[in-house]
DNA sequence: GCTTGCCGAAACTGTCGGTTCCGTCAAGTG
DNA sequence: CACTTGACGGAACCGACAGTTTCGGCAAGC
């Protein structure tokens, strides 16, 4: 092996050729998402998808490995407003500021977050995707959380993640089993009775 | 129109003929639960599930109106083994025990619900098919709660409906995203922190 | 023996996820 | 300018699947 391959593991060639169309990336997430929110938005196909974005089949498996990975880079996309935690107040409020902000931001991509669980059971790429998501979500309610057991707020011996378990096992419990609406009144009431009980 | 066809709305004809093996349904229903259960269990087929029960699609498709049928009557038929509600002791204790013998019960048609759950987010007949299985379930527990409240050991103001929110969503919540065992540890400490919560 | 109706075998239809081939066109390089 | 690289559309194609249909045989009752 030459040792320039060691210098420059990955060839840095500049890149010639046509370049990617951006526009074909967000006509085909926007598609998707679309399709997803209509009528018969569970059995979405790639034809359909690729149809309403006006693209080729071939385009979109060129940088998209599969279905599942296509839904899941549409949820991320629209998913990251960033609900940032704001932690100015105590711990009550911020939890449910955070809460009412979850739950509104996931009520707007409810039918993606149910086409790419319907995706995750029957592809195991997918479902790890899906997981490494919720996962994420997780990791800033459990910031806020801890953050409340240092400040006093909470008992240092509340189960944290037991409580997570309830917001989120209620949150994809609504959008997955019941189909009722994730409202900001279910957010505040749940909050509050997840800190009451815990302080 | 005679009157008779209003004394005699369906025709009770004794029935003819050849009589329905019971041995297929009980092997078409052993076959889904068990392919289920194996790896792999989240893809099978109507034919994988013929060939397995020894049975022609033709016959399923007799008696079954879909796959999600199928699936549906499996999980009917492994799941009510009757998960009685004792309600000799207190709420907290009868609550525990219920959980306890629920998580317990679910975890072992754990691939049979994922499998319905995946039917269900495809054909809204088998949605349809799934909700009233949970609502029945759900059944016994307010039962079980609304008993609690009319003894004085929950105050009246609470929202039972929340609380059974947050048990049956945390267990779909395992079932379907973090696939972790429903162990009776869980059931417990679930149960007591409800249920302290709100006394 | 005759009808009714259960059952298996197998071919068939339509749909879907994913692949492949071909022709075209855009962007950079010499 | 010619030439190479690579994005893109169109369309055919493959294998798997849910669900249907056809045929032929077999069991239960009349």
């Amino acid at each position: 092996m030459p040792s320039d391959v060691a210098r420059e593991p990955v060839a840095p060639r500049p890149h010639t050729g046509r370049r990617r169309n951006p526009a074909v990336r967000e006509a085909v997430l926007k598609s998707a998402a679309d399709l997803l929110a209509g009528p018969d938005g569970l059995t979405v196909s790639m034809d359909a998808i690729a149809q309403a974005a006006g693209v080729s089949k071939h385009t979109i498996y060129r940088w998209w490995p599969s279905k599942g990975a296509v839904l899941l880079e549409a949820l991320v996309e629209r998913a990251q407003q960033e609900t940032s935690i704001p932690r100015t107040g105590t711990l009550a409020t911020d939890v449910e500021s955070f809460l009412v902000a979850t739950f509104d931001a996931v009520e707007r991509v409810a039918p993606l977050f149910r086409g790419l669980m319907a995706e995750a059971l029957r592809d195991s790429k997918a479902a790890e995707g899906m997981r490494e998501f919720v996962a994420a979500r997780r990791q800033g309610l459990r910031a806020l959380l801890t953050h409340g057991v240092e400040q006093g707020e909470l008992p240092p011996e509340t189960d944290l993640e037991l409580m997570m378990d309830q917001i989120y096992g209620l949150m994809w419990y609504h959008l997955l089993i019941t189909h009722t609406p994730l409202t900001e009144e279910l957010a505040v009431h749940l909050a509050r009775t997840l800190i009451r009980s815990a302080a």
